[in-house]
DNA sequence: GTCTATAACCTGATAGAC
DNA sequence: GTCTATCAGGTTATAGAC
């Protein structure tokens, strides 16, 4: 008992410590966080976090494989999907990743920022590869052969992505409140797949 | 004499140690870097940086305004153009920056996680409202009526942006070389304008 | 201006008591 | 399992000689 709720009090303390992390390497990136920020926000003390992971970096990466299997696990699976026309993989991509995204609005600038810090550390856990030759190019390349697929491949996850990387400059001017951009984010669930069939007939 | 050379040599020493800051500040981040790094970069000893920059941080903040006017710099004045079309700002904009892009590829990810980790730093340096307000915002609302203009700013922005932001992760997985990348780039100079306008149209 | 040496502090990790 | 105390190494910044 007392072992997973989601309700932050009751855990483990093993997960406390997980969980804590979490949040601090998301926030901090892995560079400017210190340990002891961790044990602090779990409530525990920092040899704890020795005990239970050995390290720093043992901790971070299973945080960031973590993080990458959910920033990407939820890509490829929409992109291969053999039984989904194109423009339902379009439909369908953009609703459930901004949806994710929502959820999970630091993922994207820690994701690219950690990767870009450490390309050879996790580059074998980038599953680009299953993306980059997914049943979506397929289609792609069958619906416009004139254009190189991978455009339209960026193009549909920069719609989704794009607005969370640039949440935070929005946010620091001010300009932008988390509710209106909410509100925002919510409309482009719509509009994306809008866009992109014009995008796709586009002379 | 010795002064303003791009050719990296006989530059003065304070110079010398700006570069070097650039570059590791550019590649590491803020808290990666140490200031041995820039010091063995540039060629000369910790205490010369601590002479001519007092601080670390002093000398970060220097680096990041002058990435940050290179960032947000290029892109109030053309949306501020009230000389030139909807279509004429979209076309200038796309191919400049992404030419000021793909002269300076670390540069959005720079920017924008560091802002991320120190919003209230640099929130004061951000002229975002001089884009919020823009001529372009206006000749948008005035196209499409019907969708928030925003949309349509973070869709040009994003078309141009986005695929440098990716590139640590395509580069990582070695799916996409340097030539391959900048071959694409290059072709999204002609094809954001013709999208973006597809996408005005759209029902 | 430029260097070496070192101070002052911080950070990850462990030892050892409970 | 959990804590306090501490070590070992690294980091920024400065003192002081040249």
């Amino acid at each position: 008992m007392a072992k997973k709720k989601s309700v932050e009090v009751d855990l483990s303390t093993e997960e406390k410590i997980k969980e804590a992390a979490q949040k601090v390497f998301l926030k901090k990136g892995y560079a400017a966080t210190r340990t002891r920020d961790i044990a602090e926000e779990a409530g525990i003390n920092l040899a704890l976090l020795n005990y239970y992971f050995r390290s720093k970096e043992k901790l971070f990466d299973l945080i960031m494989l973590e993080k990458l299997e959910k920033f990407f696990g939820a890509i490829a699976p929409v992109l291969n999907n053999v039984e989904t026309s194109l423009d339902e993989k379009i439909a369908l991509f953009s609703n459930n990743y901004i949806d994710l995204l929502s959820a999970n609005p630091e993922l994207p600038l820690f994701i690219l920022s950690e990767v870009r810090h450490n390309p050879e550390r996790f580059a074998h856990k980038l599953p680009v590869a299953k993306i980059a030759d997914s049943n979506f190019m397929k289609q792609m390349r069958e619906r416009r052969p004139d254009v190189n697929p991978i455009h339209f491949l960026m193009n549909v996850l920069g719609l989704s992505v794009f607005p969370f990387i640039m949440k935070p400059i929005f946010h620091a001017s001010g300009i932008l409140s988390e509710k209106v951009f909410q509100a925002r984010i919510e409309e482009r669930k719509a509009l994306i797949p809008k866009w992109v069939n014009a995008m796709l007939k586009s002379k």
